[in-house]
DNA sequence: CGACACTCCTGATGGC
DNA sequence: TGCCATCAGGAGTGTC
């Protein structure tokens, strides 16, 4: 599942691969894929342009391109960018032929996956209603992460799913820093103290850093661009490891639901909240 | 505005 | 062995 740390790990490789060199052909095999645009005028918007940066807010990845728009691509849940697939994968969503010889294809198997072109200057707005400040902005201090909290009641865990309120985090990388922080899933943010705060603060940057330096996770789909599995789904602290021992006491590691999503903890590390406030 | 259910989609998995 | 139900979940939308 793309979350910070994995579309860091896209865009880091791929950036060297497009900046400076220019689309000279694109195929969009899912309409889906392009739309609100059809194909054909997604196609013609980008063939032709050259690339100028590429960049990451939250799981976006961005393409700025000569004409003074940006493709906008997110991969949701299964999707993936390629360099150059030694074979055919099956779920090619859309390619990219650059000036090099360069082939960069967009596979996605459940089709989550998107792509949008906004205008360079107009992407403040276009990302102001949808995401806050990710944990590596100059900007999230602990007082603004304490600021976060007050008032919330929905349980931390969707909370920190929250791409409005934190940008990045998704169900990795949110039972990760919960259980470095030492709080419950269900606890809730308003009733939280400064230090706990702080704690879970350092801990979502704890586990997000320690995400991009094993280059990313893979669980079922996520490869980075060159094809290879990143590594940290083996430095997993509780996330997916139901049943196994805890790594600070050795408690058993449950699992239970939030919000709908697939949630692991310690109960013995991170205490059950007692009541919950409405 | 906050909280939450629902929707999109398809491959993997488990039970019988 | 085959079939079917269930699960996985990021983000947008709709409802109260």
């Amino acid at each position: 599942m793309p979350e910070l740390p994995e579309v860091e790990t896209v865009v880091r490789r791929i950036r060297p691969t497009l900046e400076g060199r220019t689309v000279e052909g694109v195929e969009v095999h899912d309409a889906r894929w392009a739309l609100p645009l059809s194909p054909a005028e997604l196609e013609r918007q980008l063939t032709g342009r050259h690339v100028e940066g590429v960049s990451r807010r939250g799981k976006y990845i961005l393409v700025a391109l000569d004409s003074g728009k940006t493709l906008v691509m997110h991969l949701r849940m299964t999707g993936t960018i390629l360099i150059n697939p030694d074979e055919e994968i099956g779920h090619e969503r859309a390619e990219f032929g650059l000036s090099d010889g360069t082939r960069l294809v967009f596979n996605d198997p459940r089709r989550f996956g998107t792509a949008e072109l906004i205008t360079t200057t107009s992407l403040d707005d276009y990302f102001s209603g949808r995401l806050g400040l990710e944990p590596f902005d100059a900007g999230f201090t602990g007082v603004h992460f304490f600021g976060l909290t007050r008032g919330r009641k929905a349980p931390l865990k969707s909370f920190l799913l929250d791409q409005k309120l934190i940008a990045g985090i998704g169900n990795i990388y949110a039972d990760e820093a919960l259980f470095r922080a030492r709080l419950h899933p269900l606890r809730q943010p308003y009733g939280l103290t400064r230090d706990q705060a702080e704690s879970l603060r350092l801990g979502a940057i704890d586990a997000l850093q320690a995400g991009i330096d094993a280059g990313g996770a893979t669980i079922d789909d996520f490869r980075n661009p060159d094809g290879a599995w990143g590594a940290y789904q083996s430095e997993f602290l509780v996330h997916r490891r139901e049943g196994k021992d805890c790594p600070a006491c050795g408690t058993s590691i449950i699992k239970f639901k939030v919000g709908g999503r697939a949630t692991y903890c310690c109960e013995a590390c991170q205490k059950r909240p007692s009541r919950i406030r409405r």
